[in-house]
DNA sequence: CATACGCGTATGTGATCACAAAAATCGAAA
DNA sequence: TTTCGATTTTTGTGATCACATACGCGTATG
């Protein structure tokens, strides 16, 4: 029943907004990188209006930060904020975790297991951008399957916000295999297991805030 | 180390976005209420661009809907999406009281209070949008101690969504006094009894989905 | 060599306009 | 009276422009 508009179609600034949106959440922008609205409608090919809507939604969104005279950039975050975007990570993923195990079949769990096998391969290419994006597919595809598109979409502004960041910390992150906790979240949604699957995704998600500490 | 622009300088769009903002927060707008770019150019003495920003940053923290023309008007909400909204607010709300609650003095509580003795005037006066303005002022008390405005963003997010709804909810509620799980949560943070107040605070956010079910 | 000043350029803001599409209005026919 | 169709009006979109201001760089001065 979902009314999608055709692409050709789209609005300019909704082209602009997507565009720029995935780059940021798959980590392509580095955390202080500055834009400005000329650049983008040309890098986009529209005029200045449809680059302005665009940035001004996602500085909304918190994907990115406007000085006082409105110049633009990717934020760069705090170890306080990097916290508390975490623990949001954790409240909300968990709880949709929680109400796509119900539904979570079989076809579902060997789809999971398909994308994480891909994360080994881009895991050796030292592809953090591939990293960041499949991981995050990872994750998408099992909540989808929660039917509570509000909370999807507050867990990937989440997400969006920490798009920069992650890029840093992956980048940094020495790995030669996909998460350990994958393995653990799909074990517990094969067994059905609901609280040993909100401690897998509880600890996949913030095991990433350790490498700060260090 | 905040640089806070004077009022006097703030730029149209974020005059125009704060006012429609809190109309919509307060449930001064009903759901499914069209709104027109002239119009509220118009009425905040703008010309249409920021009007236009205004309106799609509104569109994507989900307070104002869009129809694939390009139409606007204030969401109204499926019986599930209030659920998974209410569900938002259990989760987030527990959070930042459970954070609050470290730093929450006696000063802070006694304030609390105060603005508790206030929901009684507006009850009587039947006065919903008061008395939507006085409980989230209420709340919003209490969650500024937590020190983490990237969760008080996102609940503020959902109390934006839920704006128009909770109107409709509060106008059919007959009541005649303050909430009473404001005073099990002021008890809580006067004893310090952190298991208490999460119950009273998730308590308090999913009362008014009840009254949905009858 | 470091710092402060000043000028030229780059940049965001908001208004206006032309255009296309949707909605509303009015009238005619069954 | 109702319903369908044409016309008029309303509305959103995106481009362009003038303007104010912030940034950057070069120069001069301590």
């Amino acid at each position: 029943m979902h009314s999608l508009r055709p692409l050709e179609t789209a609005s300019a600034h909704d082209r602009v907004y997507r565009g720029l949106r995935t780059r940021i959440m798959h980590g392509q922008i580095a955390p202080g990188q500055a834009l400005t609205l000329r650049g983008l409608g040309k890098e986009f090919g529209v005029s200045m209006t449809p680059a302005r809507e665009a940035a001004q939604r996602l500085v909304a969104e918190g994907a990115l930060q406007m000085s006082i005279s409105g110049r633009l950039s990717t934020p760069e975050l705090s170890n306080e904020r990097i916290e508390e975007l975490a623990a949001l990570r954790a409240l909300i993923e968990v709880e949709l975790a929680s109400r796509a195990l119900p539904r979570a079949h079989m076809q579902l769990i060997e789809r999971m297991q398909n994308i994480n096998n891909g994360i080994a391969d881009v895991v050796s290419n030292r592809d953090a951008v591939g990293y960041i994006r499949t991981n995050l597919e990872f994750h998408r595809t099992l909540y989808l399957r929660a039917q509570a598109p509000a909370m999807l979409a507050m867990c990937e502004t989440v997400w969006l916000q920490l798009g920069p960041t992650m890029r840093m910390l992956y980048g940094r992150l020495r790995r030669t295999e996909a998460p350990q906790y994958h393995r653990l979240i799909l074990a517990a949604l094969q067994s059905g297991d609901e609280p040993g699957l909100r401690l897998a995704v509880r600890s996949d998600v913030t095991q990433g805030l350790r490498m700060l500490a260090s």
